[in-house]
DNA sequence: CATGAATGAGTCTTCATTCAT
DNA sequence: GATGAATGAAGACTCATTCAT
């Protein structure tokens, strides 16, 4: 009498379900964000009843954390494998950008997910951005080491600013990647970088 | 029609009211945003009844809204005139940064309204980022021209790159300025650059 | 700075004020009935502050009441003058009909809110169709006693029915005057009578 | 999808609830009007939750509209049932009479709610009205080919006028069946008729 | 495991009415 | 008398979550 289900759900494995769920989450969220949808939205979505929801996931809160967290570990993945197979610091920071821009073509949603930081979903975002920028400064760190990266500034606050960066730049691509080429939000990623002691303007002098 | 008044004793009474709201909602919304705060809890804040809630706004997004472009304004306009004092690109960028930093400092509430994407708060925020990326590009127009900007970067993107980076950074270290001093925020915010064609691996060999 | 006046209100006599409001009041309920408007649209409508309302009437039920009986005793009245006017039963009849369609033609917004019986209205409105029902009665007896009416139908029974058909219909023709000549309505109300014991039916075959 | 059941244990509940809603709905609409009842009320007279009407019903006006075309429905069933059983221009005249009547005994609260005219109900009750009429309209053109209906009158306009004495004078009875015995509601219909061109002063003197 | 009807606390918003100026 | 800002009690409606089947 009521055909909501978008495919009806006669003996389906409880992993299947779930993934149902994340996937009508991921779809959800990124389109109107944590507050914007309903846990029933999410359910008819997947094609399962509203209880069935909390059969698989504490609350609304819990399946957002999950998607966020689980994004991040396959964006950290994709990076680290693009980076490993570049050789020389130049080749290895555009493979990062590259493997970025690639991530956010094929992972829309998830990028959206990742980089709009809603305030109440903060406690959870906070850590995503947090993450990324504690792995951003060990990296510093080690540049700096090797004489790679300016040693009077705080690997900390740099990081903060490069994920900021790379985070607002790609959300802002992805949400109509015709405002600019892939080539060009490549090469920006590449090109923006801490510059040493000597002011550009001296340089330039 | 009151000839003895500029402003009628009532109309004062409502500009204090109007105040009282605005204040009232800017600490609210710094805190928890925009959901995260009701519009009760914004009357009750201020000191007045729910209702009067909806005398001054026509609903939580418009208190909101007009928070957000007003905090941009004086934003714009601190950092305008830090820089319209200061001579040279060099010491032009930093009195920006200086700027910046200040603004933060005396306006914390107003920094964390401004550089939080709320996704459904989007709408308003987006044109923040927005406008703020657009003054942006306009620079570095301008200096690409004067030889002081790669000219071999989309500056739209690099503006959206640059907003991006200074919006969080100063987000992150606004909500607790126990994380970085000062003065390496403001080092982080002049020296990231974006560099020239010539890479700094080929300059740095 | 908020300009809502219809018309500024400087020096302008009580009674004055309060025709204003009643006029605005009259218009308003026509169109949108008792709860449809709020005290506040009447004064604004009046040209006056909200809390000047309230210094002519107890509350909102108490201009509409007033604003009832005011046009029940105008009705009255008009058909009671063009009654008097004419000689003979079926005369008066139809001065009766006359009166009542011309009245309606001028008041159309008395009409509308004299006969649209809105439920919570109700305890004005039923006075309304009670007070014009027991004149009628006393009519129907009248005429009884001149044998001119029906003696085995109850007076009080036939004045309800007659006062309805007449309210329903006034009230359907002004709200589109189009969608019947005036000559058809004035026909309709004069010729739709209480026949005598010899049913119709009888009559004519 | 549930081959045990034709409808199962949820839907049956669901059914029962929105039949308590519904019944309920009723009995307060008829005593207060759309107006004077909230949601809340009818949920609780339902002995469900607030939330509960939501399940079930769009608004406040959804059921409201539901009930009254439903209680239309009922009534112009009955009488064409009554009408049906009679031969003979009286007695079905007196048939439908004594249905309507009938009608309004068995269902107090449907006559209230549908021949009160609210105004903010107008919307749904007009259309009740005019769905009357309108099946009136097409017997009195049936009648006036047969001779037994005055063919200077403009069926449209009798015919509202005929609903209107009958709602009225039903709605008026109804609230209190002590006014009038049933014999004399029931005559007063019979008797209420549009006379030929021959005034009844002509015939009668 | 899945279902989906039911729950009820929580929000927004309106508006009749008051009262200090 | 008039003003209009303020009040706060309602009321409509939503939605995360539970639980009997």
């Amino acid at each position: 009498m009521d055909v909501t289900h978008v495919t009806s759900a006669p003996a389906r494995s409880r992993i299947q379900t779930r993934t149902r769920l994340l996937d009508a989450a991921t779809r959800l969220f990124a389109d109107r964000g944590l507050h914007g949808v309903t846990s029933h939205e999410i359910a008819r979505a997947a094609g399962v009843a509203s209880g069935t929801f909390y059969l698989h996931f504490r609350d609304k809160t819990d399946v957002y954390r999950q998607i966020v967290f689980h994004a991040i570990e396959d964006l950290v993945r994709s990076v680290q494998q693009a980076v490993g197979a570049a050789s020389g610091s130049v080749a290895r920071q555009r493979a990062r950008a590259e493997a970025i821009v690639a991530f956010a073509e094929t992972n829309r949603d998830l990028i959206r997910i990742i980089f709009s930081t809603d305030t109440e979903a903060a406690s959870v975002e906070a850590d995503a951005l947090t993450s990324l920028s504690t792995g951003l400064e060990a990296r510093f760190r080690r540049e700096r080491d090797e004489g790679a990266f300016p040693n009077d500034l705080d690997p900390v606050v740099c990081a903060r600013a490069h994920v900021g960066m790379t985070a607002h730049l790609i959300d802002w691509w992805t949400q109509d990647p015709s405002r600019a080429s892939r080539e060009d939000v490549i090469e920006t990623l590449v090109r923006m970088q801490f510059v040493g002691p000597r002011s550009p303007d001296q340089e330039q002098s």
